[in-house]
DNA sequence: TTGAATGCAAAGGATTTGCATAGAG
DNA sequence: CTCTATGCAAATCCTTTGCATTCAA
């Protein structure tokens, strides 16, 4: 596998393509996030890769920096991440059971964010929002 | 001062009014929000009050326990509280100065928590929005 | 060969817990 | 007087940092 199959960027010049690199972008890429750094020690473990958790925290820094990831906060603790390709969405969330789903929106939040642009003088970059509730087991 | 004057729930028999209560009861109700606890215990420090954090979490966790205040996360490491009488709002963050407005939205995302618990069968109990950007200054 | 990536231990920061003491009712 | 609220120290949990070592290119 070449670096360019993943990393094309100009900031990306002098990265090396790890086994926990390349193991977590498939992760992060490919499994139903957003995850939280046990969570995704315990996909590398279940892969085989016995990783240190610093090297995860690592990773996602670099992530991060390469604009690869988003970082999630759905109230608990600890941060979730999950790859930032994927369509605009936000989550819903299990209050008993602290399952995720994404959900698409109907009508997006254009509007509102044009509305507070002007009242506020804000100028907005991006929302988060986020559903808390019972899913359909935990009813 | 009474007791009955602040908290009338059946939850909250046996429970005293302290000094420290009463002047975080006041410093959430009046002053404006959201609160870290840092930020609670400079202000009771401002009042003449040296608290310790341990008792500041504790009144929170009181707080919240009687549903008298709602902890929001805006992506920092540590927590914000706020008064929940309040009107339902939203906060606008500014990336670079991390201040913190409250914005009520022109129309109300009632639509779409009906949508999305026909959709995903979830039971939507409440959401959380927050809006990131610049603010006038730092623009 | 060379510097980016890793592992381990230790440090940091927010939050929680245990226990003895203070103080509201 | 009684039991809730407080303070202090220590413990926990998540995250970051320092440093020596490994390994991708």
């Amino acid at each position: 596998m070449q670096i360019s199959d993943q990393f094309n960027s100009s900031h990306t010049k002098g990265t090396r393509l790890t086994r926990v690199r390349a193991t977590l972008t498939h992760i992060l890429k490919s499994d139903h996030g957003p995850f939280s750094v046990a969570e995704l020690l315990q996909r590398l473990r279940v892969r085989g890769l016995r990783a240190n958790k610093t090297t995860v925290y690592r990773q996602l820094e670099f992530f991060r920096r390469e604009d690869l990831i988003k970082e999630v906060n759905l109230g608990e603790k600890q941060s979730r991440y999950e790859w930032s390709e994927r369509d605009h969405h936000h989550h819903v969330v299990c209050l008993k059971c602290r399952k995720v789903e994404a959900v698409r929106l109907s009508e997006n939040l254009q509007r509102q964010e044009r509305f507070i642009e002007q009242e506020k003088k804000f100028i907005i970059n991006h929302h988060e929002l986020e559903f808390f509730g019972l899913c359909r087991k935990c009813q």
